[in-house]
DNA sequence: CAAAATTTTTGACATAAATCAACAAGAATT
DNA sequence: AATTCTTGTTGATTTATGTCAAAAATTTTG
């Protein structure tokens, strides 16, 4: 057996089904592999598949009047995606894009539902699954809606404080839903005030309750 | 059998159990009235209790730093509150107040999700009710962090043009998250472009697809 | 390692919306 | 009807963040 269909039967959402039912799901989906940058599903979009993200980073982000991203999530492997717009027949909120190369399970969603969404066990498994996705979804308002630039700038920084090394700026700023200039500025700030301190490659928290400050 | 229970009797998550099983429903809740203003959780507070408004408006907001209320959400009856804190043995991620006077059916979530949510019914009707939550999430975002004022407006009077004449504009403003200055002036705005006109405690459509452009 | 390309920072300026204060218009009360 | 209270409007100012352009720093390439 394939290691991604290795993935698949200890994902939570399968790990329950027998042989049997699990070469049905096979039956009924298809494993795509998908390179850096390809559009998954459009805003607006009509739903036809449920997808399993097995590989990759998947980025979901709406496009406002002006064209501008705003990143609403990332997705990484291994996570269901497109549950909701599947069960309410709707078009997509969101755009989907794939940040590096990855592989999802594409599944035929009205097969699924008919054969499968009736299992108990799946059932709950989805409730979980929607549950994940409201968690983010408050999230995404908590972070966005309720809290300006620099906090959430020291919400990345306590929560994310290794990764920053390895990203480039213009990626977090682009995460965080701010310009690249605006995150320099603020970064400038956080260091004026002793926060943090700014070093090649690195930044390193020197003030962590200072940072909470701005957004406990 | 009291009004209440009767709205509760078809409510669709209790529409399918026996007269036993909404016997045993009665025993672990109960019927509790609030008054305009009450606040029925805090943020951060921790969930105990699965809540159905059966009557009254109640309102759910956050509250940033500088103590402004951002209001996410309006319940009408009759609807699950607070599904997914119980589920997920979360804290409240939003304070909910009545807006008018009301009341609700206050189950003990423990006893609930023991001998209920194993049912495929209820558990259909809780991925039904998730559903919808993420649905006024997805549209919480879709409003307020891709659209701007002018775009809100426009959409709010299409969408509740009747409403508006009823309701104070400091309401209007508070549910668009706005303040009262700026609908204020993006209503002279749309005014002067020839989109609407405004009368005597009403706001007349001139031009729909003029204010659709907006946010469409 | 030097040159070129990319990313980040800085500065000046623009913009949307909030804030504060005064005023006007309606509604409620005496 | 006159007074008071509440709500809505207008203008001036402030604030946070975006935009654009240039300079500085860093990374990649030859």
């Amino acid at each position: 057996m394939s290691e991604a269909m290795d993935k698949l039967r200890n994902f939570y959402l399968f790990r329950h089904l027998n042989d049997k039912q699990f070469e049905r799901l096979s039956e009924i989906s298809n494993i795509v592999e998908y390179q850096k940058g390809t559009i998954v599903f459009f805003e607006g979009e009509e739903a036809k598949n449920l997808f399993v993200l097995l590989d990759g980073i998947l980025q979901v982000y709406k496009t406002d009047q002006k064209g501008n991203k705003i990143i609403l999530h990332h997705f990484f492997p291994v996570d269901v995606i497109a549950e909701l717009v599947n069960i309410e027949h709707m078009r997509y909120p969101a755009s989907a894009e794939f940040e590096s190369d990855g592989k999802a399970l594409v599944i035929d969603y009205e097969a699924f539902e008919r054969e499968f969404l009736k299992d108990p066990e799946v059932a709950f498994g989805f409730i979980k699954s929607l549950s994940k996705k409201i968690k983010y979804l408050e999230n995404v308002i908590a972070t966005n809606m309720v809290m300006n630039s620099t906090a959430r700038v020291a919400k990345f920084i306590c929560e994310h404080g290794h990764e920053i090394s390895s990203l480039k700026k213009s990626m977090i700023a682009a995460d965080l839903n701010m310009t690249p200039e605006t995150l320099s500025r603020i970064l400038k700030k956080l260091s004026t005030l002793g926060l943090i301190r700014k070093e090649k490659d690195e930044i390193v928290v020197l003030d962590k309750e200072g940072l909470e400050t701005f957004y406990l």
